[in-house]
RNA sequence: CGCGGGAUGGAGCAGCCAGGUAGCUCGUCAGGCUCAUAACCUGAAGGUCAGAGGUUCAAAUCCUCUUCCCGCAA
């Protein structure tokens, strides 16, 4: 099969490996441009197109997709395959591939459509996500689905976790849709849009807690979002505004503080007043130092309170 | 050179602006109290104040440079 594979997430290196290893081998890797990372501004490739390059994978970094489209037309592609590549694919990349392009993407479909699908579902406290193959149709992550996989949550799953997860169900998904497609046994399932649901992508200051919410709700939060984009609450310090990350694993304590309001437990821990209950935070970092436990950030914290 | 915070005994911090032989809350060790203790009391050890240079009678503190850590941004 003439495979050309489309991502830039991490999420898609297992999957990516598996067709280097098992086949059908990608005749190339299509990503997004090196971007700079870091507090140095460092021009940083995606890992996977240093995957790519490792197994003599041309690769291909349009700014947008268009511009490479006549090379990748030239390539006679039947399988277009995307992941997490976080861009929008205009409609004559859609009619590339001669027999489908497909996406995988990390939810149970139609639920969490969009970019943050994966803390999306730890944050809504589900039970159970997985990996959805459909078709790319124009309209985002609504294309007819193809096969979908899924796994359980743990009671400690945080973003990274499942995302580490899910990327290694990706490789199953994806082997399994190849075959059904090689031999026409794929099936074809519409999505009630109904039962949809859309994930914007998560900037940074989305991080930010909301303490009126339940403590329930926060702690939630707060593994979702490990480690990306973090959770984080504002301190003053100096009379200036500085942040406090927050990470978990973090409990839910059965104690009525103000809103917002920081407290501490017999054993020294940070306590945060919740809209219900309160929090027990084992680890946080403050602005410009780095990660410690609750208990040492709070006896430095005398000082200045 | 994108913007900014930081480096002080094992931990987290104060002291720096207005230079004058290093402090707080813990931890560690020893002893005491106690049926007992993560509790309490007493005492002790432990620091070239990141490094180098400079100013000064005197530098953690002022000036310059270097190294390392971190937040934002991406």
């Amino acid at each position: 099969m003439r495979l050309i594979f489309i991502a830039t997430g991490d999420i898609a290196l297992p999957s990516f490996r598996y067709l280097i290893e098992h086949g059908p081998r990608p005749m190339a890797l299509v990503t997004q441009p090196d971007k700079p990372v870091g507090r140095h501004q460092k021009l940083t490739p995606p890992a996977i197109k240093v995957a790519a390059i490792e197994a003599g994978i041309p690769v291909f970094q349009p700014q947008k997709i268009g511009e490479a489209l006549m090379e990748l037309s030239a390539l006679e592609p039947e399988l277009l395959v995307v992941m997490a590549y976080g861009q929008i694919l205009r409609k004559d990349i859609l009619n590339l591939a001669s027999r489908a392009i497909i996406n995988l993407h990390a939810s149970i479909l139609p639920k969490y459509r969009g970019a943050a699908c994966i803390q999306a579902a730890i944050a809504a406290g589900d039970k159970e996500s997985g990996i959805t193959a459909m078709h790319v149709v124009r309209e985002l992550d609504a294309g007819d689905m193809i096969l979908i996989k899924t796994l359980q949550l743990s009671e400690d799953e945080t973003g990274g976790s499942l995302h580490d997860r899910l990327a290694m169900l990706a490789p199953e998904v994806l082997a399994e849709v190849i075959d059904n497609l090689a031999d026409g046994t794929a099936q074809r399932i519409p999505q009630d849009d109904k039962l949809s649901s859309y994930i914007s992508k998560l900037e940074r200051d989305d991080g930010r807690l909301d303490w009126t919410q339940d403590a329930d709700i926060i702690e939630r939060c707060i593994r979702a979002y490990d480690p990306w984009p973090g959770t984080f609450t504002v301190t003053i310090d100096d009379g200036r505004e500085k942040r406090l990350k927050i990470f978990p694993p973090v409990q839910v304590i059965d104690r009525t503080l103000a809103v917002g309001a920081f407290s501490q437990s017999a054993d020294g821990k940070l306590l945060i007043g919740c809209g219900s209950q309160a929090l027990q935070i084992e680890w946080v970092q403050p602005e410009g130092s780095r990660r410690m436990r609750s208990e040492d950030y709070l006896r430095g914290r005398k000082h200045g309170t």
